[in-house]
DNA sequence: GGATTCATGTAAGAGGTTACATGATTAT
DNA sequence: ATAATCATGTAACCTCTTACATGAATCC
């Protein structure tokens, strides 16, 4: 009973600026994430309603003259906590940067929030460790072809580490205050 | 009725120095090709039926005292042609890089078949293609974060080409000769 | 009159994983 | 004795995609 896929936490995220309903997170999605994160229309309604099982969107139907109704999401604080937590840890594959590291950053892009230094320091720490790994197990290797996969390994850590470094310099300029995805903890058993 | 997965044609280059029975494959792909493709015990028989349904692999049963019998897997001539066609084919997307391209680099070296050269040279080319089209859609761009996606793409496709042109440097002497992948005609309709 | 937008879903199927089932032999 | 190796599979489950269903309103 627990977030399963990175997806739920992009939807998350779309609920984070306002409640929405399936068709607006459809739209916000592909209009804004395109082409870096793809979540098919059926997809999208089926993860909805996982969410709220999981407590951590809530739901009510808003009916309309002539139109469907529409059932509209909102965050829970439970979902605000989950959602901040992965917010702020990076990726610890290399094959999650290309789709979900890039995912975090545009949150931070699009919710103006802070923290998006502390999770690039973080991620370059996580890079440099795997960076050693590979090294290491480089330096036993004896088949050519997986010294060749090693190397390419390394090679392609050191472009994110490169990337990052140099894409770090123009990041929004931030507040001194880390707070505000912080929930409030006096909310937090009010039947969020 | 046609392949669907890379994971088939990883099968297929399984075979291609010999026939084999299923265990066989799994030892030889845990054993050469780990950590770069991983394919789970029981998938591989399922695609190993599969492929034969395809007419990609003949199967025959062989008993064994002392032994459970085994169903060993050979490959047809379709299979190879099928083979050496998805071995020269660069790959068309940058995330099938990592996985795929890796895996035909792999089986060129364990296989020292000829071609490489081309192989590698036709991949630098579409990865020219795609650096071009990225750059295009990128001066279009107004979003911020989008052009952050862009600048991420072109870095990542410039370090892929860097890396390919630096191996290529140590790639495996070949023939002149290119044609030891070829299916030999007359057999062709002899219910390969 | 026909396409697109708004709005939400179900059904089928592809591709994969983990767990389980079976059962003999051989190495420790 | 028991663990590992040899050898092949089935069952259940997960995630995701594509196709389909519905139906009014509005744009061209």
């Amino acid at each position: 009973m627990t977030i399963r896929t990175s997806t739920e936490f992009v939807m998350l995220g779309a609920l984070m600026p306002g409640s929405k309903h399936g068709y607006e997170v459809m739209q916000f999605l592909s209009s804004a994430l395109e082409p870096a994160w793809r979540v098919s229309t059926s997809q999208l309604y089926v993860l909805l309603k996982r969410l709220e099982r999981e407590e951590m969107v809530q739901s009510t139907l808003e009916s309309q003259e002539s139109r469907p109704s529409k059932r509209v999401y909102r965050i829970t604080n439970k979902g605000k906590k989950v959602f901040a937590e992965w917010l702020k840890t990076p990726v610890e594959h290399v094959r999650d940067f290309r789709t979900e590291f890039l995912t975090k950053l545009f949150f931070f892009y699009h919710l103006a929030l802070p923290g998006l230094k502390t999770l690039v320091d973080a991620q370059i720490r996580i890079l440099r460790q795997l960076r050693r790994g590979v090294h290491e197990r480089e330096k036993k290797e004896k088949d050519v072809f997986m010294r060749l996969v090693y190397r390419f390994k390394s090679h392609t850590i050191d472009s994110l580490v490169t990337w990052l470094l140099r894409e770090a310099r123009s990041f929004p300029k931030e507040d001194v205050d880390d707070r505000s995805l912080d929930v409030p903890k006096g909310d937090k058993k009010k039947h969020s």
